[in-house]
DNA sequence: GTCAGTTCTGACCGATCGGACAGTTATGGT
DNA sequence: ACCATAACTGTCCGATCGGTCAGAACTGAC
């Protein structure tokens, strides 16, 4: 075969981010790879020097992407300062969900291999922060919290005070799903 | 030695969520687990049936806490409701914050792994989203914020059309930060 | 002391996976 | 046609890991 280098290196990165965005970085073998891009294992080995490699390559444009956004709004600030980072942000994100959410299917795979409910704990969770609306804006800002708080939660800023965590983390969240203080 | 049961229990549940959430799942073999527990690999399976049913143990209290708190809230509704949930998912999720940690210990290990400097960059996305503040408040909206939009754009709600999602998110992650619309 | 039952262990097994390597095939320049 | 180089492959290897099993060590009841 020996087709052109560039392709085959494409077929592969395409194949590769297609398999680990299904069944996550490391439930994706190079065999798998190599099966679904049409060549051998050790071909895929020629392409790239390691497993690692791939997923470097893989992420790579999207660390580029956010490189560029903070170097875009380096020299704003305030409003201008925030907007700018919130949408250049967003935007960032949803280009390369695939790539998120190959981080993702790890952790996805790993809670739902087991008898554990999350799925519908979840969704149960996501009705009430929603308020039971079916709405995209109650809906969006409801998943919008589940994230925050989870993610949050795993971080560990050791200069924030667990208790001051605990009010501003409900104050947040309170304002992202655009609920009045009471 | 044979110990009682329930003590070679709690040693081993006690060293893999501290090793789970230092390595994550995968990072963490049961040989480590028996080492950190002081016994062998078998005694481990003697006691439980499979490394996964381990961390099934480990997570089964903060589903039931979730599955409580759906349930103390199911009745609920409008302005109760929400502040209730929130409360609630909030005081959960920091009750069992190690527990979260060690899902995300499998992604950090993963990124940081290679030669990505995402750390840097989402200490810089940070800042940006905070408006180079240092305050409490404006950090933990910026954490929020970061966790938000990531876990937003990796789910897949395909009821929610792709411009309205951006829009959405956009609008809700402003409103976390306590910006003002413009 | 005896014995049944629980707890624990060393040794081993099968499977999987990432990677190395020598050799083969195709390609393009001359 | 020739050949250097790039592209590709089959095969093998070492390491790791989850899990099994027969039997040893310990315990408490009698």
């Amino acid at each position: 075969m020996a087709r052109s280098a560039s392709a085959m290196r494409g077929q592969i990165l395409e194949s590769a981010l297609r398999l680990f965005a299904v069944h996550g970085f490391r439930g994706t073998s190079l065999q798998d790879i190599a099966s679904d891009a049409g060549c051998s294992k050790a071909s895929l080995l020629y392409h790239f020097a390691g497993k690692e490699k791939i997923l470097t390559e893989l992420l790579t444009p999207a660390q580029d992407a956010v490189a560029a956004l903070l170097d875009r709004v380096a020299g704003l600030e305030g409003g201008r300062l925030v907007e700018e980072t919130v949408v250049g942000y967003v935007d960032v994100a949803l280009l390369f969900r695939r790539q998120i959410r190959l981080l993702f299917e790890d952790i996805a795979e790993m809670s739902c291999h087991q008898d554990l409910s999350v799925m519908e704990l979840a969704d149960g969770l996501l009705d009430a922060l929603a308020g039971r609306s079916q709405r995209a804006p109650a809906r969006v800002a409801a998943w919008m919290v589940l994230g925050a708080v989870f993610i949050t939660s795993a971080t560990d800023d050791e200069v924030v005070p667990d208790d001051v965590l605990r009010a501003e983390m409900i104050r947040s969240a309170l304002r992202t799903l655009d609920h009045p203080p009471s």
